[in-house]
Parts: structure tokens; C-alpha cells; sequence
DNA sequence: AAATTTATGTACCGATAGGTATTAAATTAA
DNA sequence: TTAATTTAATACCTATCGGTACATAAATTT
């Protein structure tokens, strides 16, 4: 691991972990999203004043793009490994019910962050708000290039369209992130991945 | 129609027309959202100053409620009038591709005010996130009662679930809805609704 | 022990947020 | 013509926004 808790050699410590101080950081994001958190919101939950967030971190703006990057690491894993599934039906299965699970954990908030970081904002959050629009597109071009492989491989049927399915897919796990903060009840929203699921393609001789 | 402009008998006659002010405030709410839109930016887009605005329309939260209900008239009005095609197939066709056309219409922003006007906000957004779900979740149970009346009249396959399809459909619609965001193409998106539309349970002898 | 370096805590910065008091202007009713 | 009524425009209110200056505290280096 690259960022390691080590302590500079000189000078006073810091008194808190940057890690945990990250986690909580990401936990308001992911509930009031970018603009609708505040430096007070922020450093109030990660237990620190303001020049010691800034020293650390740079900004509202960069502390907001190291929780992203936490994010997918951590809670939301559920996506790009889901990749390294054996079958594309596999992938998409593990994807479905990942999201099934991860969006309405009750363990931190409910929903993407992906997702609801920055739907719409002002100017001011105009950057940050690409750069989720590219994260978002990022996995769907990710998982639309597994699909081909699959497709390649025999592993989806000859007319099967992988840029289509992976829209379809991506369509399906951002509405279910929004299902999510409606407040579903976990069991619902399983079922409309497994409805999901059995209408997705699948060559039976392989899977 | 109960809101027709009606130029009050005494005193100083109203410089602006309420109608276009409020159309004005819904586009900016709409590609903004509700925390991201500012008063300044209201006034501005809409050609009035704050005084006018809020002897005309209280405040800036019931000035966004009144922008949400023109909004399900007007242009996102394909949804309540979708459930009264004849089929439960035509009602799911109309929703879809309606969606498609409008979340990607290019005169006015994109995506959905319902979907992204108050995804994730402050505490101060609270009631209007609220809101927002509650008319998410409004036209779910409206498209399930639908379902259910078209099982009952044998519109549906037997073991159709229109609570499921209900849900199903609804995550559907908010993950085009967030693809719109994304900047999808028009043709794209109608792809995605038409896979989903191939998946639909019908009774062919029906319709 | 002194000098250096880094972090902490308080107090503050200009800008902007949503919202309003007040006065002038424009209309109708008397 | 005057009084009453409503709107318009400017200026202002308090609170909070993201961000920082500055002095103090705690560690290491010399």
C-alpha cells in the first residue's frame, strides 16, 4: 500500500488519521453530496478544524475527488471487480447484485455516490460534476469491453450487442442507485435485479 | 383553466406575466437543481428582482414547488397520460419512449427535475428531497395500478407482477434519466428503452 | 538547550446565500 | 383630484459560504 500511515519525521504530529478523517469525509459526500455539504458539515464529522483539512487534503474540491477515489475502493467495490467474473452473465449478475446490496446497505447512506455527488449543481460545481459524469461513463465503457470479450469468446449470443447491453446495464444500476434513495426496501430492489437478470442474454451451453 | 393571467383591478398592474417567469424558474431548477439555483439566478433568468419574486410566488422553495408542477404538465408530460393507452404494452411503450424524447430534448436541459432536482442536499433540502421522492414514488404506484388492472383484464401474462414491473420500469426511467445527464445521444437512449420494451411481458393475442 | 519544522486553534476574510424594509411609481376607486 | 392599493427598485439585513493569517503547541534536528 502506497498510503501508509507514516509519520513525517519533523515536526509536531498530526494529531488524527487521515484515513478515518477521509471516511468520514466520503460519508457526508455520499449523503448530502458536493455542494450540499459544507466545511463545517466536513470537518465537524471528521473531528478537525479547517487549516488542519486543508493542510492535509488541499480543498473542498480535492478532499471531494479523494472520496470519490475511496469509494470505489472501498464500499461500492462491487463494480470493476465484478469484471473478473468467469461469464458475462456472471459479470453482469455479480454487478446487479452488488448494487442490489451495496445501495441500500444501512451501514452508510443509501444510494451512489457516483451518482448523487453532483446530478445538477451550480457553475461552482461544474468540474466536480464531470468528473462523476466521466466516472460513469468510464464503467460502462469498462463493462461494455468485457461484454465484447465475452461476445468474442462465444460467451454471448452472435447477435447480442455489447455496447447496448452495457448502456442497458449502466441505465439499470444508476436507476437503482436513484431507487435507492427513494428508500426501497433491499428485498424490492433484489428483485429488480434478478428481474434484470433473467431477461439478460445467456449462451446455456457455456455458462 | 384556473391560473389564466387576470390582471388584478386595483393597483399597480404586474410588469411580468407569471407564466413565463415561472417557465424561466423551472429551466434554471431543472439544469441546476434546487440547492445549486441561486436567487440571483433566478431573478436574472426569470427578468424580475427578489421583491417581485416573492410577492409573486412566496418563496424560493414554493417558487420550486409551483416550477414542479408545471414541469409534470409541460414538457415531462409524458408520463400520467402514457397510463391511458389502451394496452399495458402501449402504457410501457409510451412511458419509454417519451422518456427517451424528452430527457434528451434539446430545448430545454437535460435529464429529469423530478429525478435530479434534489437527488442528495443539505439538511435546508430536506422537504424538498422529500417531495421529489414522494412524486417518484407517486407515479410508480400509479404505473402498478395500471399494471394490476391490465393483469386483471388479461392484458398481462398471469404470472405478470405488476408491483415488480412497476419498480422495474421506474428504475428504468431514472437511470435514463441520469443517462441524459451523462450526455447520451438521443438515438442511444432510445436503444435502451426499446431492449427494454423486447423484454416486456405481452399478451400477443391482446394487443 | 536552541533552532527548525509541522500541526492546532482561534479568529478573521470577502463573497454570497435567502430574505426584507422602504420608498417611488403606476394603476383604480371615490 | 385625491385616497387607496399594488408593484418595482434599491438598498439593506443576518447567516453562512469556502478559505486563510496568525499565534501557539509539539515534535525533531543540530
Amino acid at each position: 500500500m502506497s498510503t501508509v500511515t507514516q509519520t513525517p519525521c519533523v515536526g509536531r504530529p498530526r494529531a488524527f488519521d487521515t484515513d478515518d478523517a477521509l471516511e468520514k469525509a466520503l460519508e457526508v459526500f455520499w449523503r448530502k453530496g458536493y455542494e450540499g455539504t459544507s466545511l463545517t458539515d466536513l470537518t465537524q464529522a471528521m473531528g478537525i478544524n479547517k487549516p488542519s483539512l486543508y493542510a492535509a487534503f488541499g480543498n473542498k474540491e480535492q478532499l471531494f475527488l479523494k472520496a470519490i477515489e475511496l469509494y470505489e475502493q472501498r464500499p461500492c467495490a462491487f463494480f470493476y471487480p465484478a469484471l473478473e467474473q468467469k461469464t458475462a452473465y456472471q459479470v453482469v449478475e455479480s454487478m446487479l447484485m452488488g448494487a442490489a446490496s451495496s445501495f441500500v446497505d444501512k451501514s452508510h447512506p443509501q444510494g451512489c455516490l457516483i451518482v448523487q455527488g453532483a446530478l445538477a449543481c451550480s457553475e461552482a460545481g461544474q468540474a466536480i460534476k464531470d468528473t462523476l459524469i466521466s466516472r460513469r461513463r468510464d464503467g460502462e465503457i469498462a463493462l461494455c469491453e468485457r461484454l465484447q470479450r465475452a461476445k468474442d469468446q462465444g460467451d454471448l449470443p452472435v447477435n447480442a450487442d455489447p455496447l447496448l447491453l452495457s448502456r442497458y446495464i449502466g441505465t439499470v444500476l444508476q436507476g437503482m442507485a436513484v431507487q435507492a434513495t427513494n428508500g426501497i426496501c433491499p428485498q424490492e430492489l433484489r428483485k429488480v435485479a434478478e428481474l434484470v437478470l433473467a431477461n439478460f442474454p445467456r449462451n446455456h451451453a457455456l455458462s
